[in-house]
DNA sequence: TAAGTTTTGTTGTTTTTGCAACAAATAGGG
DNA sequence: CCCTATTTGTTGCAAAAACAACAAAACTTA
Protein backbone atom coordinates (compact mmCIF):
# COMPACT_ATOMS: atom_id res chain seq x y z
CA UNK A 1 0.00 0.00 0.00
CA UNK A 2 1.78 2.99 -1.30
CA UNK A 3 -0.31 5.44 0.07
CA UNK A 4 1.38 5.16 3.30
CA UNK A 5 4.10 6.87 2.18
CA UNK A 6 1.36 10.16 1.49
CA UNK A 7 0.70 9.46 5.51
CA UNK A 8 4.26 9.78 6.92
CA UNK A 9 4.16 13.33 5.49
CA UNK A 10 1.69 14.32 7.56
CA UNK A 11 3.12 15.94 10.85
CA UNK A 12 0.40 13.96 12.24
CA UNK A 13 2.54 11.31 12.29
CA UNK A 14 6.12 13.24 12.48
CA UNK A 15 7.66 10.98 15.06
CA UNK A 16 6.00 7.34 13.84
CA UNK A 17 7.83 4.61 12.38
CA UNK A 18 6.19 2.13 9.61
CA UNK A 19 5.47 -0.23 12.34
CA UNK A 20 3.72 2.61 14.84
CA UNK A 21 1.31 3.34 11.26
CA UNK A 22 0.75 -0.09 10.28
CA UNK A 23 -0.51 -0.66 13.86
CA UNK A 24 -2.29 2.41 13.79
CA UNK A 25 -3.98 1.84 10.79
CA UNK A 26 -5.31 -1.61 11.92
CA UNK A 27 -6.08 -0.38 15.61
CA UNK A 28 -8.63 2.07 14.17
CA UNK A 29 -9.59 -0.18 11.21
CA UNK A 30 -8.56 2.41 9.16
CA UNK A 31 -10.05 2.34 5.21
CA UNK A 32 -7.97 4.51 2.59
CA UNK A 33 -9.60 5.31 -0.63
CA UNK A 34 -9.45 8.98 -3.60
CA UNK A 35 -11.59 11.04 -4.78
CA UNK A 36 -11.78 13.41 -7.82
CA UNK A 37 -12.59 17.05 -7.66
CA UNK A 38 -16.00 17.64 -6.58
CA UNK A 39 -16.88 14.34 -5.16
CA UNK A 40 -19.10 13.83 -2.48
CA UNK A 41 -17.10 11.79 0.45
CA UNK A 42 -19.71 11.89 2.83
CA UNK A 43 -23.02 13.36 2.83
CA UNK A 44 -24.92 15.40 4.90
CA UNK A 45 -26.88 13.92 7.69
CA UNK A 46 -25.49 10.96 7.56
CA UNK A 47 -24.44 8.46 10.64
CA UNK A 48 -21.32 9.40 12.08
CA UNK A 49 -19.68 6.63 13.03
CA UNK A 50 -16.29 7.42 11.25
CA UNK A 51 -13.53 9.95 11.50
CA UNK A 52 -12.00 11.07 8.45
CA UNK A 53 -8.31 12.65 7.51
CA UNK A 54 -7.47 14.23 4.75
CA UNK A 55 -4.16 12.31 3.62
CA UNK A 56 -3.86 14.67 0.45
CA UNK A 57 -5.41 17.23 -1.60
CA UNK A 58 -8.44 19.28 -0.19
CA UNK A 59 -12.15 18.93 0.63
CA UNK A 60 -14.54 21.35 1.85
CA UNK A 61 -17.20 21.01 4.55
CA UNK A 62 -20.19 22.43 2.82
CA UNK A 63 -23.53 23.13 4.38
CA UNK A 64 -26.59 22.45 2.33
CA UNK A 65 -29.75 24.86 3.86
CA UNK A 66 -33.33 24.02 3.55
CA UNK A 67 -33.26 26.55 0.18
CA UNK A 68 -31.15 24.48 -1.57
CA UNK A 69 -28.03 26.98 -1.13
CA UNK A 70 -24.47 25.62 -0.59
CA UNK A 71 -22.27 27.36 2.25
CA UNK A 72 -18.10 26.70 2.17
CA UNK A 73 -18.13 26.07 5.79
CA UNK A 74 -14.67 25.68 5.88
CA UNK A 75 -11.96 23.94 3.76
CA UNK A 76 -9.72 21.19 4.63
CA UNK A 77 -6.06 20.78 3.73
CA UNK A 78 -3.86 17.32 4.29
CA UNK A 79 -3.78 16.65 7.86
CA UNK A 80 -7.51 17.93 8.78
CA UNK A 81 -9.54 16.02 9.85
CA UNK A 82 -13.61 15.70 9.58
CA UNK A 83 -16.28 14.51 12.07
CA UNK A 84 -13.88 14.76 15.24
CA UNK A 85 -16.23 17.37 17.12
CA UNK A 86 -19.17 14.87 16.11
CA UNK A 87 -17.35 11.77 17.75
CA UNK A 88 -15.79 13.45 21.09
CA UNK A 89 -19.22 15.44 21.31
CA UNK A 90 -21.13 12.25 21.18
CA UNK A 91 -23.60 13.58 17.91
CA UNK A 92 -24.41 10.35 15.86
CA UNK A 93 -25.12 12.06 12.46
CA UNK A 94 -22.87 14.97 10.53
CA UNK A 95 -24.65 18.27 10.27
CA UNK A 96 -22.60 18.67 6.90
CA UNK A 97 -21.22 17.39 4.01
CA UNK A 98 -17.63 16.48 3.18
CA UNK A 99 -16.91 17.62 -0.48
CA UNK A 100 -13.39 16.80 -2.32
CA UNK A 101 -12.30 20.23 -4.05
CA UNK A 102 -9.50 18.66 -5.94
CA UNK A 103 -8.23 15.09 -6.15
CA UNK A 104 -7.67 13.50 -2.91
CA UNK A 105 -6.67 11.01 -0.76
CA UNK A 106 -9.01 10.60 2.34
CA UNK A 107 -8.28 8.50 4.85
CA UNK A 108 -11.24 7.48 7.78
CA UNK A 109 -10.97 5.49 11.04
CA UNK A 110 -13.37 3.47 13.65
CA UNK A 111 -14.75 6.48 15.89
CA UNK A 112 -14.94 4.72 18.85
CA UNK A 113 -11.09 3.66 18.32
CA UNK A 114 -10.30 7.45 18.22
CA UNK A 115 -11.65 8.62 21.00
CA UNK A 116 -10.91 6.11 23.55
CA UNK A 117 -7.66 5.21 25.34
CA UNK A 118 -5.66 2.48 23.43
CA UNK A 119 -5.23 -0.81 24.55
CA UNK A 120 -1.90 -1.51 23.16
CA UNK A 121 -0.24 1.94 24.04
CA UNK A 122 1.89 2.63 21.09
CA UNK A 123 3.90 5.60 21.23
CA UNK A 124 2.31 8.00 19.41
CA UNK A 125 -1.10 7.50 19.79
CA UNK A 126 -0.49 9.82 23.08
CA UNK A 127 0.77 12.18 20.56
CA UNK A 128 -1.98 11.80 18.03
CA UNK A 129 -4.70 12.76 20.81
CA UNK A 130 -3.03 15.65 21.85
CA UNK A 131 -2.55 16.72 18.59
CA UNK A 132 -6.12 15.96 17.63
CA UNK A 133 -7.07 18.17 20.35
CA UNK A 134 -4.74 20.73 19.18
CA UNK A 135 -6.94 20.18 15.90
CA UNK A 136 -10.18 20.93 17.11
CA UNK A 137 -8.93 23.82 19.30
CA UNK A 138 -7.20 25.47 16.18
CA UNK A 139 -10.55 24.70 14.24
CA UNK A 140 -12.66 26.30 16.69
CA UNK A 141 -10.54 29.65 16.43
CA UNK A 142 -10.79 29.25 12.23
CA UNK A 143 -14.34 29.19 12.72
CA UNK A 144 -14.56 31.89 14.84
CA UNK A 145 -12.62 33.60 12.43
CA UNK A 146 -14.61 33.26 9.52
CA UNK A 147 -17.78 34.83 12.07
CA UNK A 148 -15.67 37.39 12.55
CA UNK A 149 -15.79 37.58 8.54
CA UNK A 150 -19.48 36.99 8.29
CA UNK A 151 -20.63 39.84 11.20
CA UNK A 152 -18.96 42.40 8.73
CA UNK A 153 -22.14 44.63 7.45
CA UNK A 154 -21.30 44.63 3.72
CA UNK A 155 -19.91 42.80 1.41
CA UNK A 156 -16.92 45.54 1.51
CA UNK A 157 -15.97 44.85 4.98
CA UNK A 158 -16.71 40.97 4.32
CA UNK A 159 -13.71 40.48 2.07
CA UNK A 160 -11.62 43.04 3.36
CA UNK A 161 -11.84 41.30 6.57
CA UNK A 162 -10.97 38.13 5.07
CA UNK A 163 -8.18 39.68 3.20
CA UNK A 164 -6.37 40.98 6.52
CA UNK A 165 -6.67 37.78 8.04
CA UNK A 166 -5.12 35.63 5.38
CA UNK A 167 -2.67 38.46 4.86
CA UNK A 168 -2.09 38.13 8.73
CA UNK A 169 -1.61 34.31 8.18
CA UNK A 170 0.67 34.71 5.49
CA UNK A 171 3.00 37.30 7.31
CA UNK A 172 2.62 38.87 4.05
CA UNK A 173 0.73 41.54 2.01
CA UNK A 174 0.89 39.46 -0.40
CA UNK A 175 -0.82 35.57 -0.42
CA UNK A 176 -2.53 33.36 -2.23
CA UNK A 177 -6.60 32.13 -1.04
CA UNK A 178 -7.29 28.72 -1.29
CA UNK A 179 -10.77 29.78 -3.40
CA UNK A 180 -11.04 30.95 -6.88
CA UNK A 181 -14.05 34.15 -6.63
CA UNK A 182 -17.07 31.70 -7.04
CA UNK A 183 -15.64 29.88 -4.15
CA UNK A 184 -14.52 32.99 -1.92
CA UNK A 185 -18.09 34.17 -2.79
CA UNK A 186 -19.71 31.10 -1.26
CA UNK A 187 -17.42 31.12 1.61
CA UNK A 188 -18.58 34.63 2.53
CA UNK A 189 -22.13 34.17 1.51
CA UNK A 190 -22.51 36.69 -0.84
CA UNK A 191 -23.23 37.11 -4.23
CA UNK A 192 -20.63 36.10 -6.51
CA UNK A 193 -21.54 38.70 -9.31
CA UNK A 194 -21.57 41.25 -6.38
CA UNK A 195 -18.53 40.39 -5.50
CA UNK A 196 -16.50 40.83 -8.53
CA UNK A 197 -18.07 44.27 -8.58
CA UNK A 198 -16.49 45.32 -5.35
CA UNK A 199 -13.74 43.59 -5.42
CA UNK A 200 -12.94 45.46 -8.92
CA UNK A 201 -14.00 48.45 -7.12
CA UNK A 202 -11.19 48.25 -4.60
CA UNK A 203 -8.61 47.19 -7.12
CA UNK A 204 -9.68 50.53 -9.00
CA UNK A 205 -9.41 52.49 -5.52
CA UNK A 206 -5.93 51.13 -5.20
CA UNK A 207 -6.57 49.32 -1.96
CA UNK A 208 -6.07 45.82 -3.08
CA UNK A 209 -4.58 44.10 -6.14
CA UNK A 210 -5.35 40.71 -7.39
CA UNK A 211 -4.45 37.95 -10.06
CA UNK A 212 -6.21 34.71 -10.26
CA UNK A 213 -5.58 33.75 -6.46
CA UNK A 214 -3.49 35.65 -5.40
CA UNK A 215 -3.94 39.05 -3.68
CA UNK A 216 -2.14 41.99 -2.64
CA UNK A 217 -3.28 44.47 0.38
CA UNK A 218 -1.82 47.89 -1.00
CA UNK A 219 -3.58 50.03 1.79
CA UNK A 220 -4.31 48.67 5.68
CA UNK A 221 -6.99 50.42 7.05
CA UNK A 222 -5.75 51.46 10.55
CA UNK A 223 -6.76 50.78 13.51
CA UNK A 224 -8.87 53.10 15.90
CA UNK B 1 -15.60 29.78 50.36
CA UNK B 2 -19.18 29.11 49.64
CA UNK B 3 -18.39 29.43 45.91
CA UNK B 4 -17.65 26.05 46.12
CA UNK B 5 -21.55 24.54 46.29
CA UNK B 6 -21.92 26.94 42.80
CA UNK B 7 -19.24 25.07 41.54
CA UNK B 8 -20.31 21.56 42.59
CA UNK B 9 -23.66 22.26 41.13
CA UNK B 10 -22.14 22.30 37.93
CA UNK B 11 -22.39 18.93 35.73
CA UNK B 12 -18.31 19.12 35.29
CA UNK B 13 -18.10 18.08 39.13
CA UNK B 14 -20.83 15.75 39.27
CA UNK B 15 -18.53 13.03 40.48
CA UNK B 16 -16.30 15.24 42.67
CA UNK B 17 -16.02 14.86 46.07
CA UNK B 18 -15.70 18.52 47.84
CA UNK B 19 -12.24 16.97 48.61
CA UNK B 20 -11.28 16.19 44.86
CA UNK B 21 -12.47 19.97 44.43
CA UNK B 22 -10.54 22.14 47.03
CA UNK B 23 -7.80 19.52 45.43
CA UNK B 24 -8.19 20.75 42.04
CA UNK B 25 -8.81 24.44 42.55
CA UNK B 26 -5.70 24.38 44.68
CA UNK B 27 -3.70 22.47 41.47
CA UNK B 28 -5.16 24.54 39.23
CA UNK B 29 -4.08 27.71 40.83
CA UNK B 30 -8.00 28.78 40.84
CA UNK B 31 -9.41 32.42 40.94
CA UNK B 32 -12.81 33.18 41.71
CA UNK B 33 -14.28 36.47 40.97
CA UNK B 34 -17.89 37.86 40.44
CA UNK B 35 -18.84 40.51 37.64
CA UNK B 36 -21.94 42.90 37.14
CA UNK B 37 -23.56 42.99 33.72
CA UNK B 38 -21.87 44.44 31.26
CA UNK B 39 -18.61 44.71 33.08
CA UNK B 40 -15.36 43.09 31.02
CA UNK B 41 -14.07 39.98 32.45
CA UNK B 42 -11.37 39.73 29.58
CA UNK B 43 -10.41 42.11 27.22
CA UNK B 44 -9.84 41.24 23.63
CA UNK B 45 -6.07 40.72 22.62
CA UNK B 46 -5.02 40.44 26.12
CA UNK B 47 -2.42 37.99 26.93
CA UNK B 48 -3.82 34.32 27.32
CA UNK B 49 -2.57 32.56 30.19
CA UNK B 50 -5.44 31.55 32.21
CA UNK B 51 -8.56 29.46 31.03
CA UNK B 52 -12.12 30.85 32.40
CA UNK B 53 -15.09 28.97 33.58
CA UNK B 54 -18.34 30.67 33.89
CA UNK B 55 -19.76 28.72 37.14
CA UNK B 56 -23.16 31.07 37.70
CA UNK B 57 -24.26 33.35 35.25
CA UNK B 58 -23.67 34.11 31.70
CA UNK B 59 -21.03 36.30 29.61
CA UNK B 60 -20.60 36.60 26.10
CA UNK B 61 -17.90 36.58 23.64
CA UNK B 62 -17.20 39.72 21.65
CA UNK B 63 -15.47 40.69 19.17
CA UNK B 64 -15.16 44.60 18.43
CA UNK B 65 -13.47 45.26 14.71
CA UNK B 66 -11.42 48.04 13.41
CA UNK B 67 -14.39 50.33 13.03
CA UNK B 68 -15.90 49.68 16.66
CA UNK B 69 -18.37 47.17 15.67
CA UNK B 70 -19.41 44.69 18.62
CA UNK B 71 -20.39 41.30 17.57
CA UNK B 72 -21.28 38.65 19.88
CA UNK B 73 -19.71 35.60 18.69
CA UNK B 74 -21.30 33.11 21.39
CA UNK B 75 -23.21 33.47 24.34
CA UNK B 76 -22.00 30.93 27.51
CA UNK B 77 -23.66 29.76 30.33
CA UNK B 78 -22.58 28.28 33.65
CA UNK B 79 -20.38 25.54 32.84
CA UNK B 80 -18.56 26.63 30.02
CA UNK B 81 -15.26 27.89 29.12
CA UNK B 82 -13.05 30.89 27.72
CA UNK B 83 -9.79 30.50 26.36
CA UNK B 84 -9.81 26.78 26.13
CA UNK B 85 -9.03 26.37 22.48
CA UNK B 86 -6.06 28.84 23.52
CA UNK B 87 -4.58 26.94 25.74
CA UNK B 88 -4.73 24.06 23.27
CA UNK B 89 -3.79 25.50 20.16
CA UNK B 90 -1.06 27.08 21.48
CA UNK B 91 -1.76 30.64 21.14
CA UNK B 92 -0.90 33.06 23.08
CA UNK B 93 -3.51 36.17 22.91
CA UNK B 94 -6.96 35.90 23.01
CA UNK B 95 -8.97 37.31 19.64
CA UNK B 96 -12.42 38.03 21.50
CA UNK B 97 -13.65 39.82 24.92
CA UNK B 98 -15.42 38.10 28.03
CA UNK B 99 -18.16 40.50 29.06
CA UNK B 100 -20.79 39.24 31.72
CA UNK B 101 -23.82 39.58 30.26
CA UNK B 102 -25.67 39.44 33.36
CA UNK B 103 -24.23 38.87 37.54
CA UNK B 104 -22.16 36.08 36.81
CA UNK B 105 -19.56 34.07 38.73
CA UNK B 106 -16.41 33.35 37.09
CA UNK B 107 -13.39 31.08 37.88
CA UNK B 108 -10.21 31.25 36.03
CA UNK B 109 -7.48 28.31 36.32
CA UNK B 110 -3.71 28.32 35.29
CA UNK B 111 -3.64 27.88 31.28
CA UNK B 112 -0.83 25.41 31.53
CA UNK B 113 -2.11 22.91 34.06
CA UNK B 114 -5.61 22.77 32.40
CA UNK B 115 -4.00 20.99 29.58
CA UNK B 116 -1.10 19.18 31.18
CA UNK B 117 -1.55 15.81 32.60
CA UNK B 118 -2.24 16.04 36.85
CA UNK B 119 0.73 15.10 39.06
CA UNK B 120 -1.23 13.68 41.47
CA UNK B 121 -3.49 11.81 39.45
CA UNK B 122 -6.85 13.25 41.08
CA UNK B 123 -9.80 10.37 39.90
CA UNK B 124 -11.77 12.96 37.87
CA UNK B 125 -9.27 15.35 36.48
CA UNK B 126 -9.40 12.72 33.90
CA UNK B 127 -12.62 12.74 33.43
CA UNK B 128 -11.93 17.18 33.41
CA UNK B 129 -9.99 16.10 30.34
CA UNK B 130 -12.70 14.59 28.48
CA UNK B 131 -15.36 16.65 29.62
CA UNK B 132 -13.61 19.73 28.01
CA UNK B 133 -12.75 17.85 24.84
CA UNK B 134 -16.35 17.15 24.85
CA UNK B 135 -16.79 20.70 25.37
CA UNK B 136 -14.59 22.25 22.63
CA UNK B 137 -16.00 19.50 20.36
CA UNK B 138 -19.99 21.19 21.04
CA UNK B 139 -18.45 24.31 21.20
CA UNK B 140 -16.70 24.09 17.34
CA UNK B 141 -20.20 22.50 16.10
CA UNK B 142 -22.15 25.47 18.10
CA UNK B 143 -19.74 27.83 15.82
CA UNK B 144 -20.95 25.69 13.28
CA UNK B 145 -24.10 27.07 13.20
CA UNK B 146 -24.00 30.03 14.09
CA UNK B 147 -21.78 30.13 10.65
CA UNK B 148 -24.95 28.94 9.19
CA UNK B 149 -27.49 31.19 9.77
CA UNK B 150 -25.07 34.18 9.12
CA UNK B 151 -24.61 32.71 5.68
CA UNK B 152 -28.10 33.25 4.81
CA UNK B 153 -28.89 35.50 2.30
CA UNK B 154 -31.63 38.47 4.18
CA UNK B 155 -32.22 38.69 7.53
CA UNK B 156 -35.44 36.41 7.32
CA UNK B 157 -33.52 33.53 6.21
CA UNK B 158 -30.92 34.25 8.83
CA UNK B 159 -33.77 34.60 11.45
CA UNK B 160 -35.74 32.08 10.52
CA UNK B 161 -32.61 29.23 10.40
CA UNK B 162 -31.91 30.60 13.90
CA UNK B 163 -35.09 30.10 15.20
CA UNK B 164 -35.27 26.35 13.45
CA UNK B 165 -32.13 25.67 15.13
CA UNK B 166 -33.37 26.55 18.81
CA UNK B 167 -36.58 24.84 17.81
CA UNK B 168 -34.84 21.70 17.17
CA UNK B 169 -32.70 22.31 20.24
CA UNK B 170 -35.23 22.60 22.05
CA UNK B 171 -37.41 19.99 21.06
CA UNK B 172 -39.98 22.48 20.64
CA UNK B 173 -42.05 24.67 18.43
CA UNK B 174 -41.96 27.24 21.49
CA UNK B 175 -39.09 27.91 23.13
CA UNK B 176 -36.69 31.10 25.04
CA UNK B 177 -33.94 32.13 23.69
CA UNK B 178 -30.69 33.72 25.15
CA UNK B 179 -31.12 37.10 23.43
CA UNK B 180 -33.15 40.31 23.25
CA UNK B 181 -33.88 41.62 19.95
CA UNK B 182 -30.92 44.08 20.45
CA UNK B 183 -28.52 41.40 21.43
CA UNK B 184 -30.62 38.61 18.43
CA UNK B 185 -29.53 41.62 15.96
CA UNK B 186 -26.07 41.95 17.10
CA UNK B 187 -25.83 37.47 17.30
CA UNK B 188 -27.11 37.92 13.61
CA UNK B 189 -24.63 40.72 12.72
CA UNK B 190 -27.71 42.78 11.07
CA UNK B 191 -29.41 46.07 11.98
CA UNK B 192 -31.77 45.83 14.95
CA UNK B 193 -34.20 47.87 13.50
CA UNK B 194 -34.45 46.13 9.93
CA UNK B 195 -34.32 42.88 12.42
CA UNK B 196 -37.47 44.33 14.32
CA UNK B 197 -38.94 45.19 10.69
CA UNK B 198 -38.76 41.74 9.70
CA UNK B 199 -40.15 39.97 12.98
CA UNK B 200 -43.01 42.01 12.69
CA UNK B 201 -43.43 41.04 8.86
CA UNK B 202 -43.01 37.10 9.95
CA UNK B 203 -45.50 37.49 12.76
CA UNK B 204 -48.33 39.41 10.61
CA UNK B 205 -47.75 36.74 7.86
CA UNK B 206 -48.28 34.05 10.27
CA UNK B 207 -45.18 32.02 10.10
CA UNK B 208 -43.57 33.07 13.69
CA UNK B 209 -45.04 34.38 16.83
CA UNK B 210 -42.57 36.01 19.93
CA UNK B 211 -43.33 37.76 23.40
CA UNK B 212 -40.15 39.09 25.16
CA UNK B 213 -37.67 35.93 24.77
CA UNK B 214 -40.35 33.20 24.50
CA UNK B 215 -40.72 32.74 20.39
CA UNK B 216 -43.21 29.98 18.39
CA UNK B 217 -42.70 28.80 14.80
CA UNK B 218 -45.83 27.63 13.94
CA UNK B 219 -45.15 27.39 9.92
CA UNK B 220 -42.27 24.96 9.49
CA UNK B 221 -40.75 25.92 6.09
CA UNK B 222 -40.64 21.99 4.60
CA UNK B 223 -37.62 20.71 3.07
CA UNK B 224 -36.94 20.13 -0.30
C1' DT C 1 -5.52 25.11 -32.15
C1' DA C 2 -10.35 24.77 -32.18
C1' DA C 3 -14.43 23.75 -29.50
C1' DG C 4 -16.50 23.44 -25.38
C1' DT C 5 -16.60 24.36 -20.47
C1' DT C 6 -15.75 27.07 -16.52
C1' DT C 7 -14.67 31.27 -14.44
C1' DT C 8 -14.92 36.08 -14.19
C1' DG C 9 -16.62 40.64 -15.17
C1' DT C 10 -20.47 43.89 -16.43
C1' DT C 11 -24.87 46.04 -16.34
C1' DG C 12 -29.67 47.20 -15.23
C1' DT C 13 -33.58 46.21 -12.31
C1' DT C 14 -35.73 44.94 -8.05
C1' DT C 15 -35.52 44.08 -3.35
C1' DT C 16 -33.51 44.46 0.93
C1' DT C 17 -30.80 46.53 4.30
C1' DG C 18 -28.59 50.21 6.72
C1' DC C 19 -29.20 54.39 8.77
C1' DA C 20 -31.25 58.08 11.43
C1' DA C 21 -34.67 59.95 14.01
C1' DC C 22 -38.45 59.38 16.69
C1' DA C 23 -42.43 57.28 19.32
C1' DA C 24 -44.26 53.75 22.10
C1' DA C 25 -43.73 50.27 25.40
C1' DT C 26 -41.39 48.04 29.12
C1' DA C 27 -38.42 47.44 33.10
C1' DG C 28 -36.21 48.98 37.15
C1' DG C 29 -35.46 51.89 41.22
C1' DG C 30 -36.53 54.90 44.57
C1' DC D 1 -46.66 54.96 41.73
C1' DC D 2 -43.87 58.01 39.31
C1' DC D 3 -39.63 58.93 37.05
C1' DT D 4 -35.96 57.42 34.25
C1' DA D 5 -33.43 54.32 31.41
C1' DT D 6 -33.70 50.74 28.32
C1' DT D 7 -35.83 48.15 24.85
C1' DT D 8 -38.74 47.75 20.97
C1' DG D 9 -41.37 49.25 16.99
C1' DT D 10 -42.03 52.54 13.00
C1' DT D 11 -40.99 55.32 9.10
C1' DG D 12 -38.65 57.53 5.06
C1' DC D 13 -34.57 57.87 2.58
C1' DA D 14 -30.22 56.48 0.71
C1' DA D 15 -27.15 52.83 -0.15
C1' DA D 16 -26.09 48.24 -1.07
C1' DA D 17 -26.96 43.66 -2.38
C1' DA D 18 -29.53 40.11 -4.74
C1' DC D 19 -30.90 38.65 -9.02
C1' DA D 20 -30.82 37.74 -13.88
C1' DA D 21 -28.89 37.78 -18.14
C1' DC D 22 -25.17 38.28 -20.91
C1' DA D 23 -20.24 39.01 -22.58
C1' DA D 24 -15.51 38.29 -22.17
C1' DA D 25 -11.72 35.75 -20.62
C1' DA D 26 -9.32 31.67 -19.20
C1' DC D 27 -8.73 27.07 -18.79
C1' DT D 28 -9.44 21.94 -20.86
C1' DT D 29 -8.77 18.60 -23.81
C1' DA D 30 -9.54 16.37 -27.94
Amino acid sequence: MENLKDLKKLALFKGCSDQDIARMKNCFKAEIASFEKGEVIINQSSKANRVYLIVKGEANVEHEDMFGNIAIILNLKAGDFFGLEEAYADKNTYKDALVSAEKSIVASFDRQKIISPCSNNCLCHQILAKDMMKMISARSLALTDKIKHLSQRGIKDKVLSYLETQSRIAGASYFDIPFNKTELANYLAVERSALSTVLGKLKKEGTIDFDKKRYHIKIKKEED
